[in-house]
DNA sequence: CAATATGTAATTTGATCATATTGTCGCCGC
DNA sequence: GCGGCGACAATATGATCAAATTACATATTG
């Protein structure tokens, strides 16, 4: 037997290995080492990760719960299928949420709040310039999450990172599909926004860059049908 | 060894044993057979269900990922405590989920639907007369539940009954210290506005019930102070 | 004669359990 | 009061059992 998950010196201290693989098949598909539809197996996941069977059931349990995976009725496991329904209900969802959480960011907003963010997004830019799919969509997605963060809001920020988990492998399709040269970047208006003390129009920029963006991924879905 | 969850004749065909687990774990966290801060063991509920140690361990983390349950650092878990400004976000989220759900059941309502609800509200007012607390939550929670089936919005859905889990233990708390007497049901405006096809009256008085409720629910947190 | 349908066998995969391992907490002696 | 020691609970593994899908072979029909 391969000496399991043990933490290769300074890795993992004390990180227990279901938390580990959680982590990891989370990152997979958020950022698109899943595409939608595919078939995730139990086995499959403890040989790609090198980890037991059971840190690999509760990971994929819990992810499941949080809509990230979908149990199809006789025990298999698969990424889920977005439908149009589906979208709009995220965009619905969000173009709530998101404007919300930066509201509440922008009350105890710091300058070095703001210097992390525009940080972020100058990553960002350079992960577009040199078409880098992954870091682009790691890096759009630690943009918002850390206004989720600034919100202190746990619960809130926990419904709209759900959200995230559900249109991952969807968001991934897509940005293949745009060509990696003109990858949207709607986080400059907030920026500004966010510098002025303007709560309202950073509310306003975060809600069309959700907008913009899950727009292009109904329409996609649409006109796609489906991808496989 | 017990005979396991052996379907016993007719109770389970086909539903896995960390299924059944799950939602009786659910229900327990729902209808107040746990109050918040207790503690939550593996071994306590692999004998107090008579189940295997792998379906516990399961729905204990699906139900952490849901915020029913949270992980003290160190491998302990417990029923949640929440603070005053949980309860903060529970009622803006639930104020805005609960109208928008009740608007899109309302887009396609049928008299049977209205007539299915009619009838939980009846029974619920039966469980108030007799002062049936474990019946007054379940029926209350059925209420909401099925409003949220007639949306046909299962993401948005699956938002709402997530906060559900979180404050559960803690309404039950507050309507045992309110008295088996006096537990409140604002469903009958919701059926009027209903039935008179009026969808902002009942948005409106979804809202108002979510208000109530949950305002009672943080004034008796932040006066009872820590229940336990 | 060929092609499709059907029923059975085999392999793959999921579910559950018993057990070994590890980390944490409480206690006792120093 | 502090550090090691023992008991307990959680973590993780591999094995075993059961189910389901797949493949294949046979039979039947056009």
């Amino acid at each position: 037997m391969q000496r399991s998950v043990q933490t290769t010196s300074t890795t993992a201290p004390a990180m227990p290995a279901h938390a580990q693989v959680y982590l990891r098949l989370r990152d997979m598909v958020l950022y698109g080492d899943l595409t939608p539809g595919q078939a995730v197996t139990i086995q499959g996941l403890t040989e790609r990760l090198s980890a037991g069977m059971t840190p690999v059931r509760e990971a994929i349990r819990r992810l499941i719960s949080q809509g990230a995976l979908e149990s199809r009725g006789n025990r298999r496991v698969s990424v889920p299928l977005l439908t149009a329904a589906d979208i709009s209900e995220i965009i619905v969802a969000r173009e709530w949420l998101d404007p919300y959480l930066t509201r509440q960011a922008m009350t105890c907003l710091t300058a070095a709040d703001i210097d992390a963010l525009t940080r972020l997004d100058r990553a960002l830019d350079g992960a577009i310039r040199q078409g880098d799919l992954r870091a682009y969509l790691h890096l759009n997605h630690q943009f918002h999450l850390h206004i989720y963060k600034l919100a202190q809001s746990p619960i809130l920020s926990d419904l709209a990172e759900g959200l995230w988990l559900r249109f991952g492998p969807s968001m991934r399709v897509l940005c293949g599909r745009m060509g990696t040269q003109n990858l949207p970047d709607n986080h400059k208006q907030t920026l500004i926004a966010m510098q002025a003390g303007d709560a309202d129009a950073a509310a306003a920029a975060i809600q069309a860059d959700v907008r913009q963006g899950m727009d292009q991924l109904r329409a996609s879905l649409s006109e796609g049908a489906d991808y496989e």
